[in-house]
DNA sequence: GGTTCGACGTCTACATTGTCCACTTCGATG
DNA sequence: CATCGAAGTGGACAATGTAGACGTCGAACC
């Protein structure tokens, strides 16, 4: 299992947001991604908070927008995953998938 | 969405290994099946407390099992799911699935 | 050229979850 | 009767999840 043991929730899935949107992963389109696809809604306080902890255990990492247009405002973050933070995603969805497995007829989705 | 949200990563993995167990779902039990399928280990202090928190939510509820054999100790709790907890289950399941739609190049794993 | 607006990022405070460990109970075993 | 193993409980604390208020810039408006 990877080092710092499973993710929580919202972790895995702001990871999955940012890998989704590849180079253009900067944390308003990250909200939206969430929303969109998993109905999961934060504020930007929120985000940014559990990002800056996964950069701590080596999850994603960031860089400044190169300054192209300056749409104004302070400049944005462009968010990565990582080797590890890759890594991470794959183990606790194996777990998850173990656990699931075979368990369809319970929620009446046969096969 | 389920009313309270998105469970916890911990709180999803429990409600998974007691609907695996059907009607054998005993604490220890429980332990054991997450170990052997996800590799997550916990203690009993930290099982009991996520059950007693989901009691509260209504996502499973127990019952004492029957005095049977009494093999010692204080008499076993025998967990099972609501049909709450299977609703939160399947919704945050979907919402995963879609996050990793069409991710598996990334992850090596074409298709 | 001041005001407002919208896209960003940051900070503080707090609620919820996750976690361990020490303690207790009680039958069986020695 | 001392010990052991299976169960459950309680207390304390660490990690995660969450909102909201605040600051900052450029652009658009007037």
């Amino acid at each position: 299992m990877a080092p710092g043991g499973f993710p929580g929730e919202l972790e895995q899935m702001i990871l999955l947001a940012v890998l989704r949107l590849g180079g253009d992963a900067y944390a308003l389109a990250v909200l939206r991604e969430l929303d969109a696809r998993a109905g999961r809604r934060l504020s930007r306080g929120a985000l940014y908070k559990t990002l800056d902890r996964m950069e701590r255990k080596g999850y994603v990492r960031w860089s400044q927008e190169v300054a192209t247009p300056e749409r104004g405002g302070h400049p944005r973050r462009l968010f990565e995953v990582t080797p590890e933070g890759v890594e991470v995603l794959r183990t606790s969805r194996a777990a998850l998938e173990r656990l699931w497995a075979g368990l369809d007829p319970v929620f009446g989705r046969p096969a």
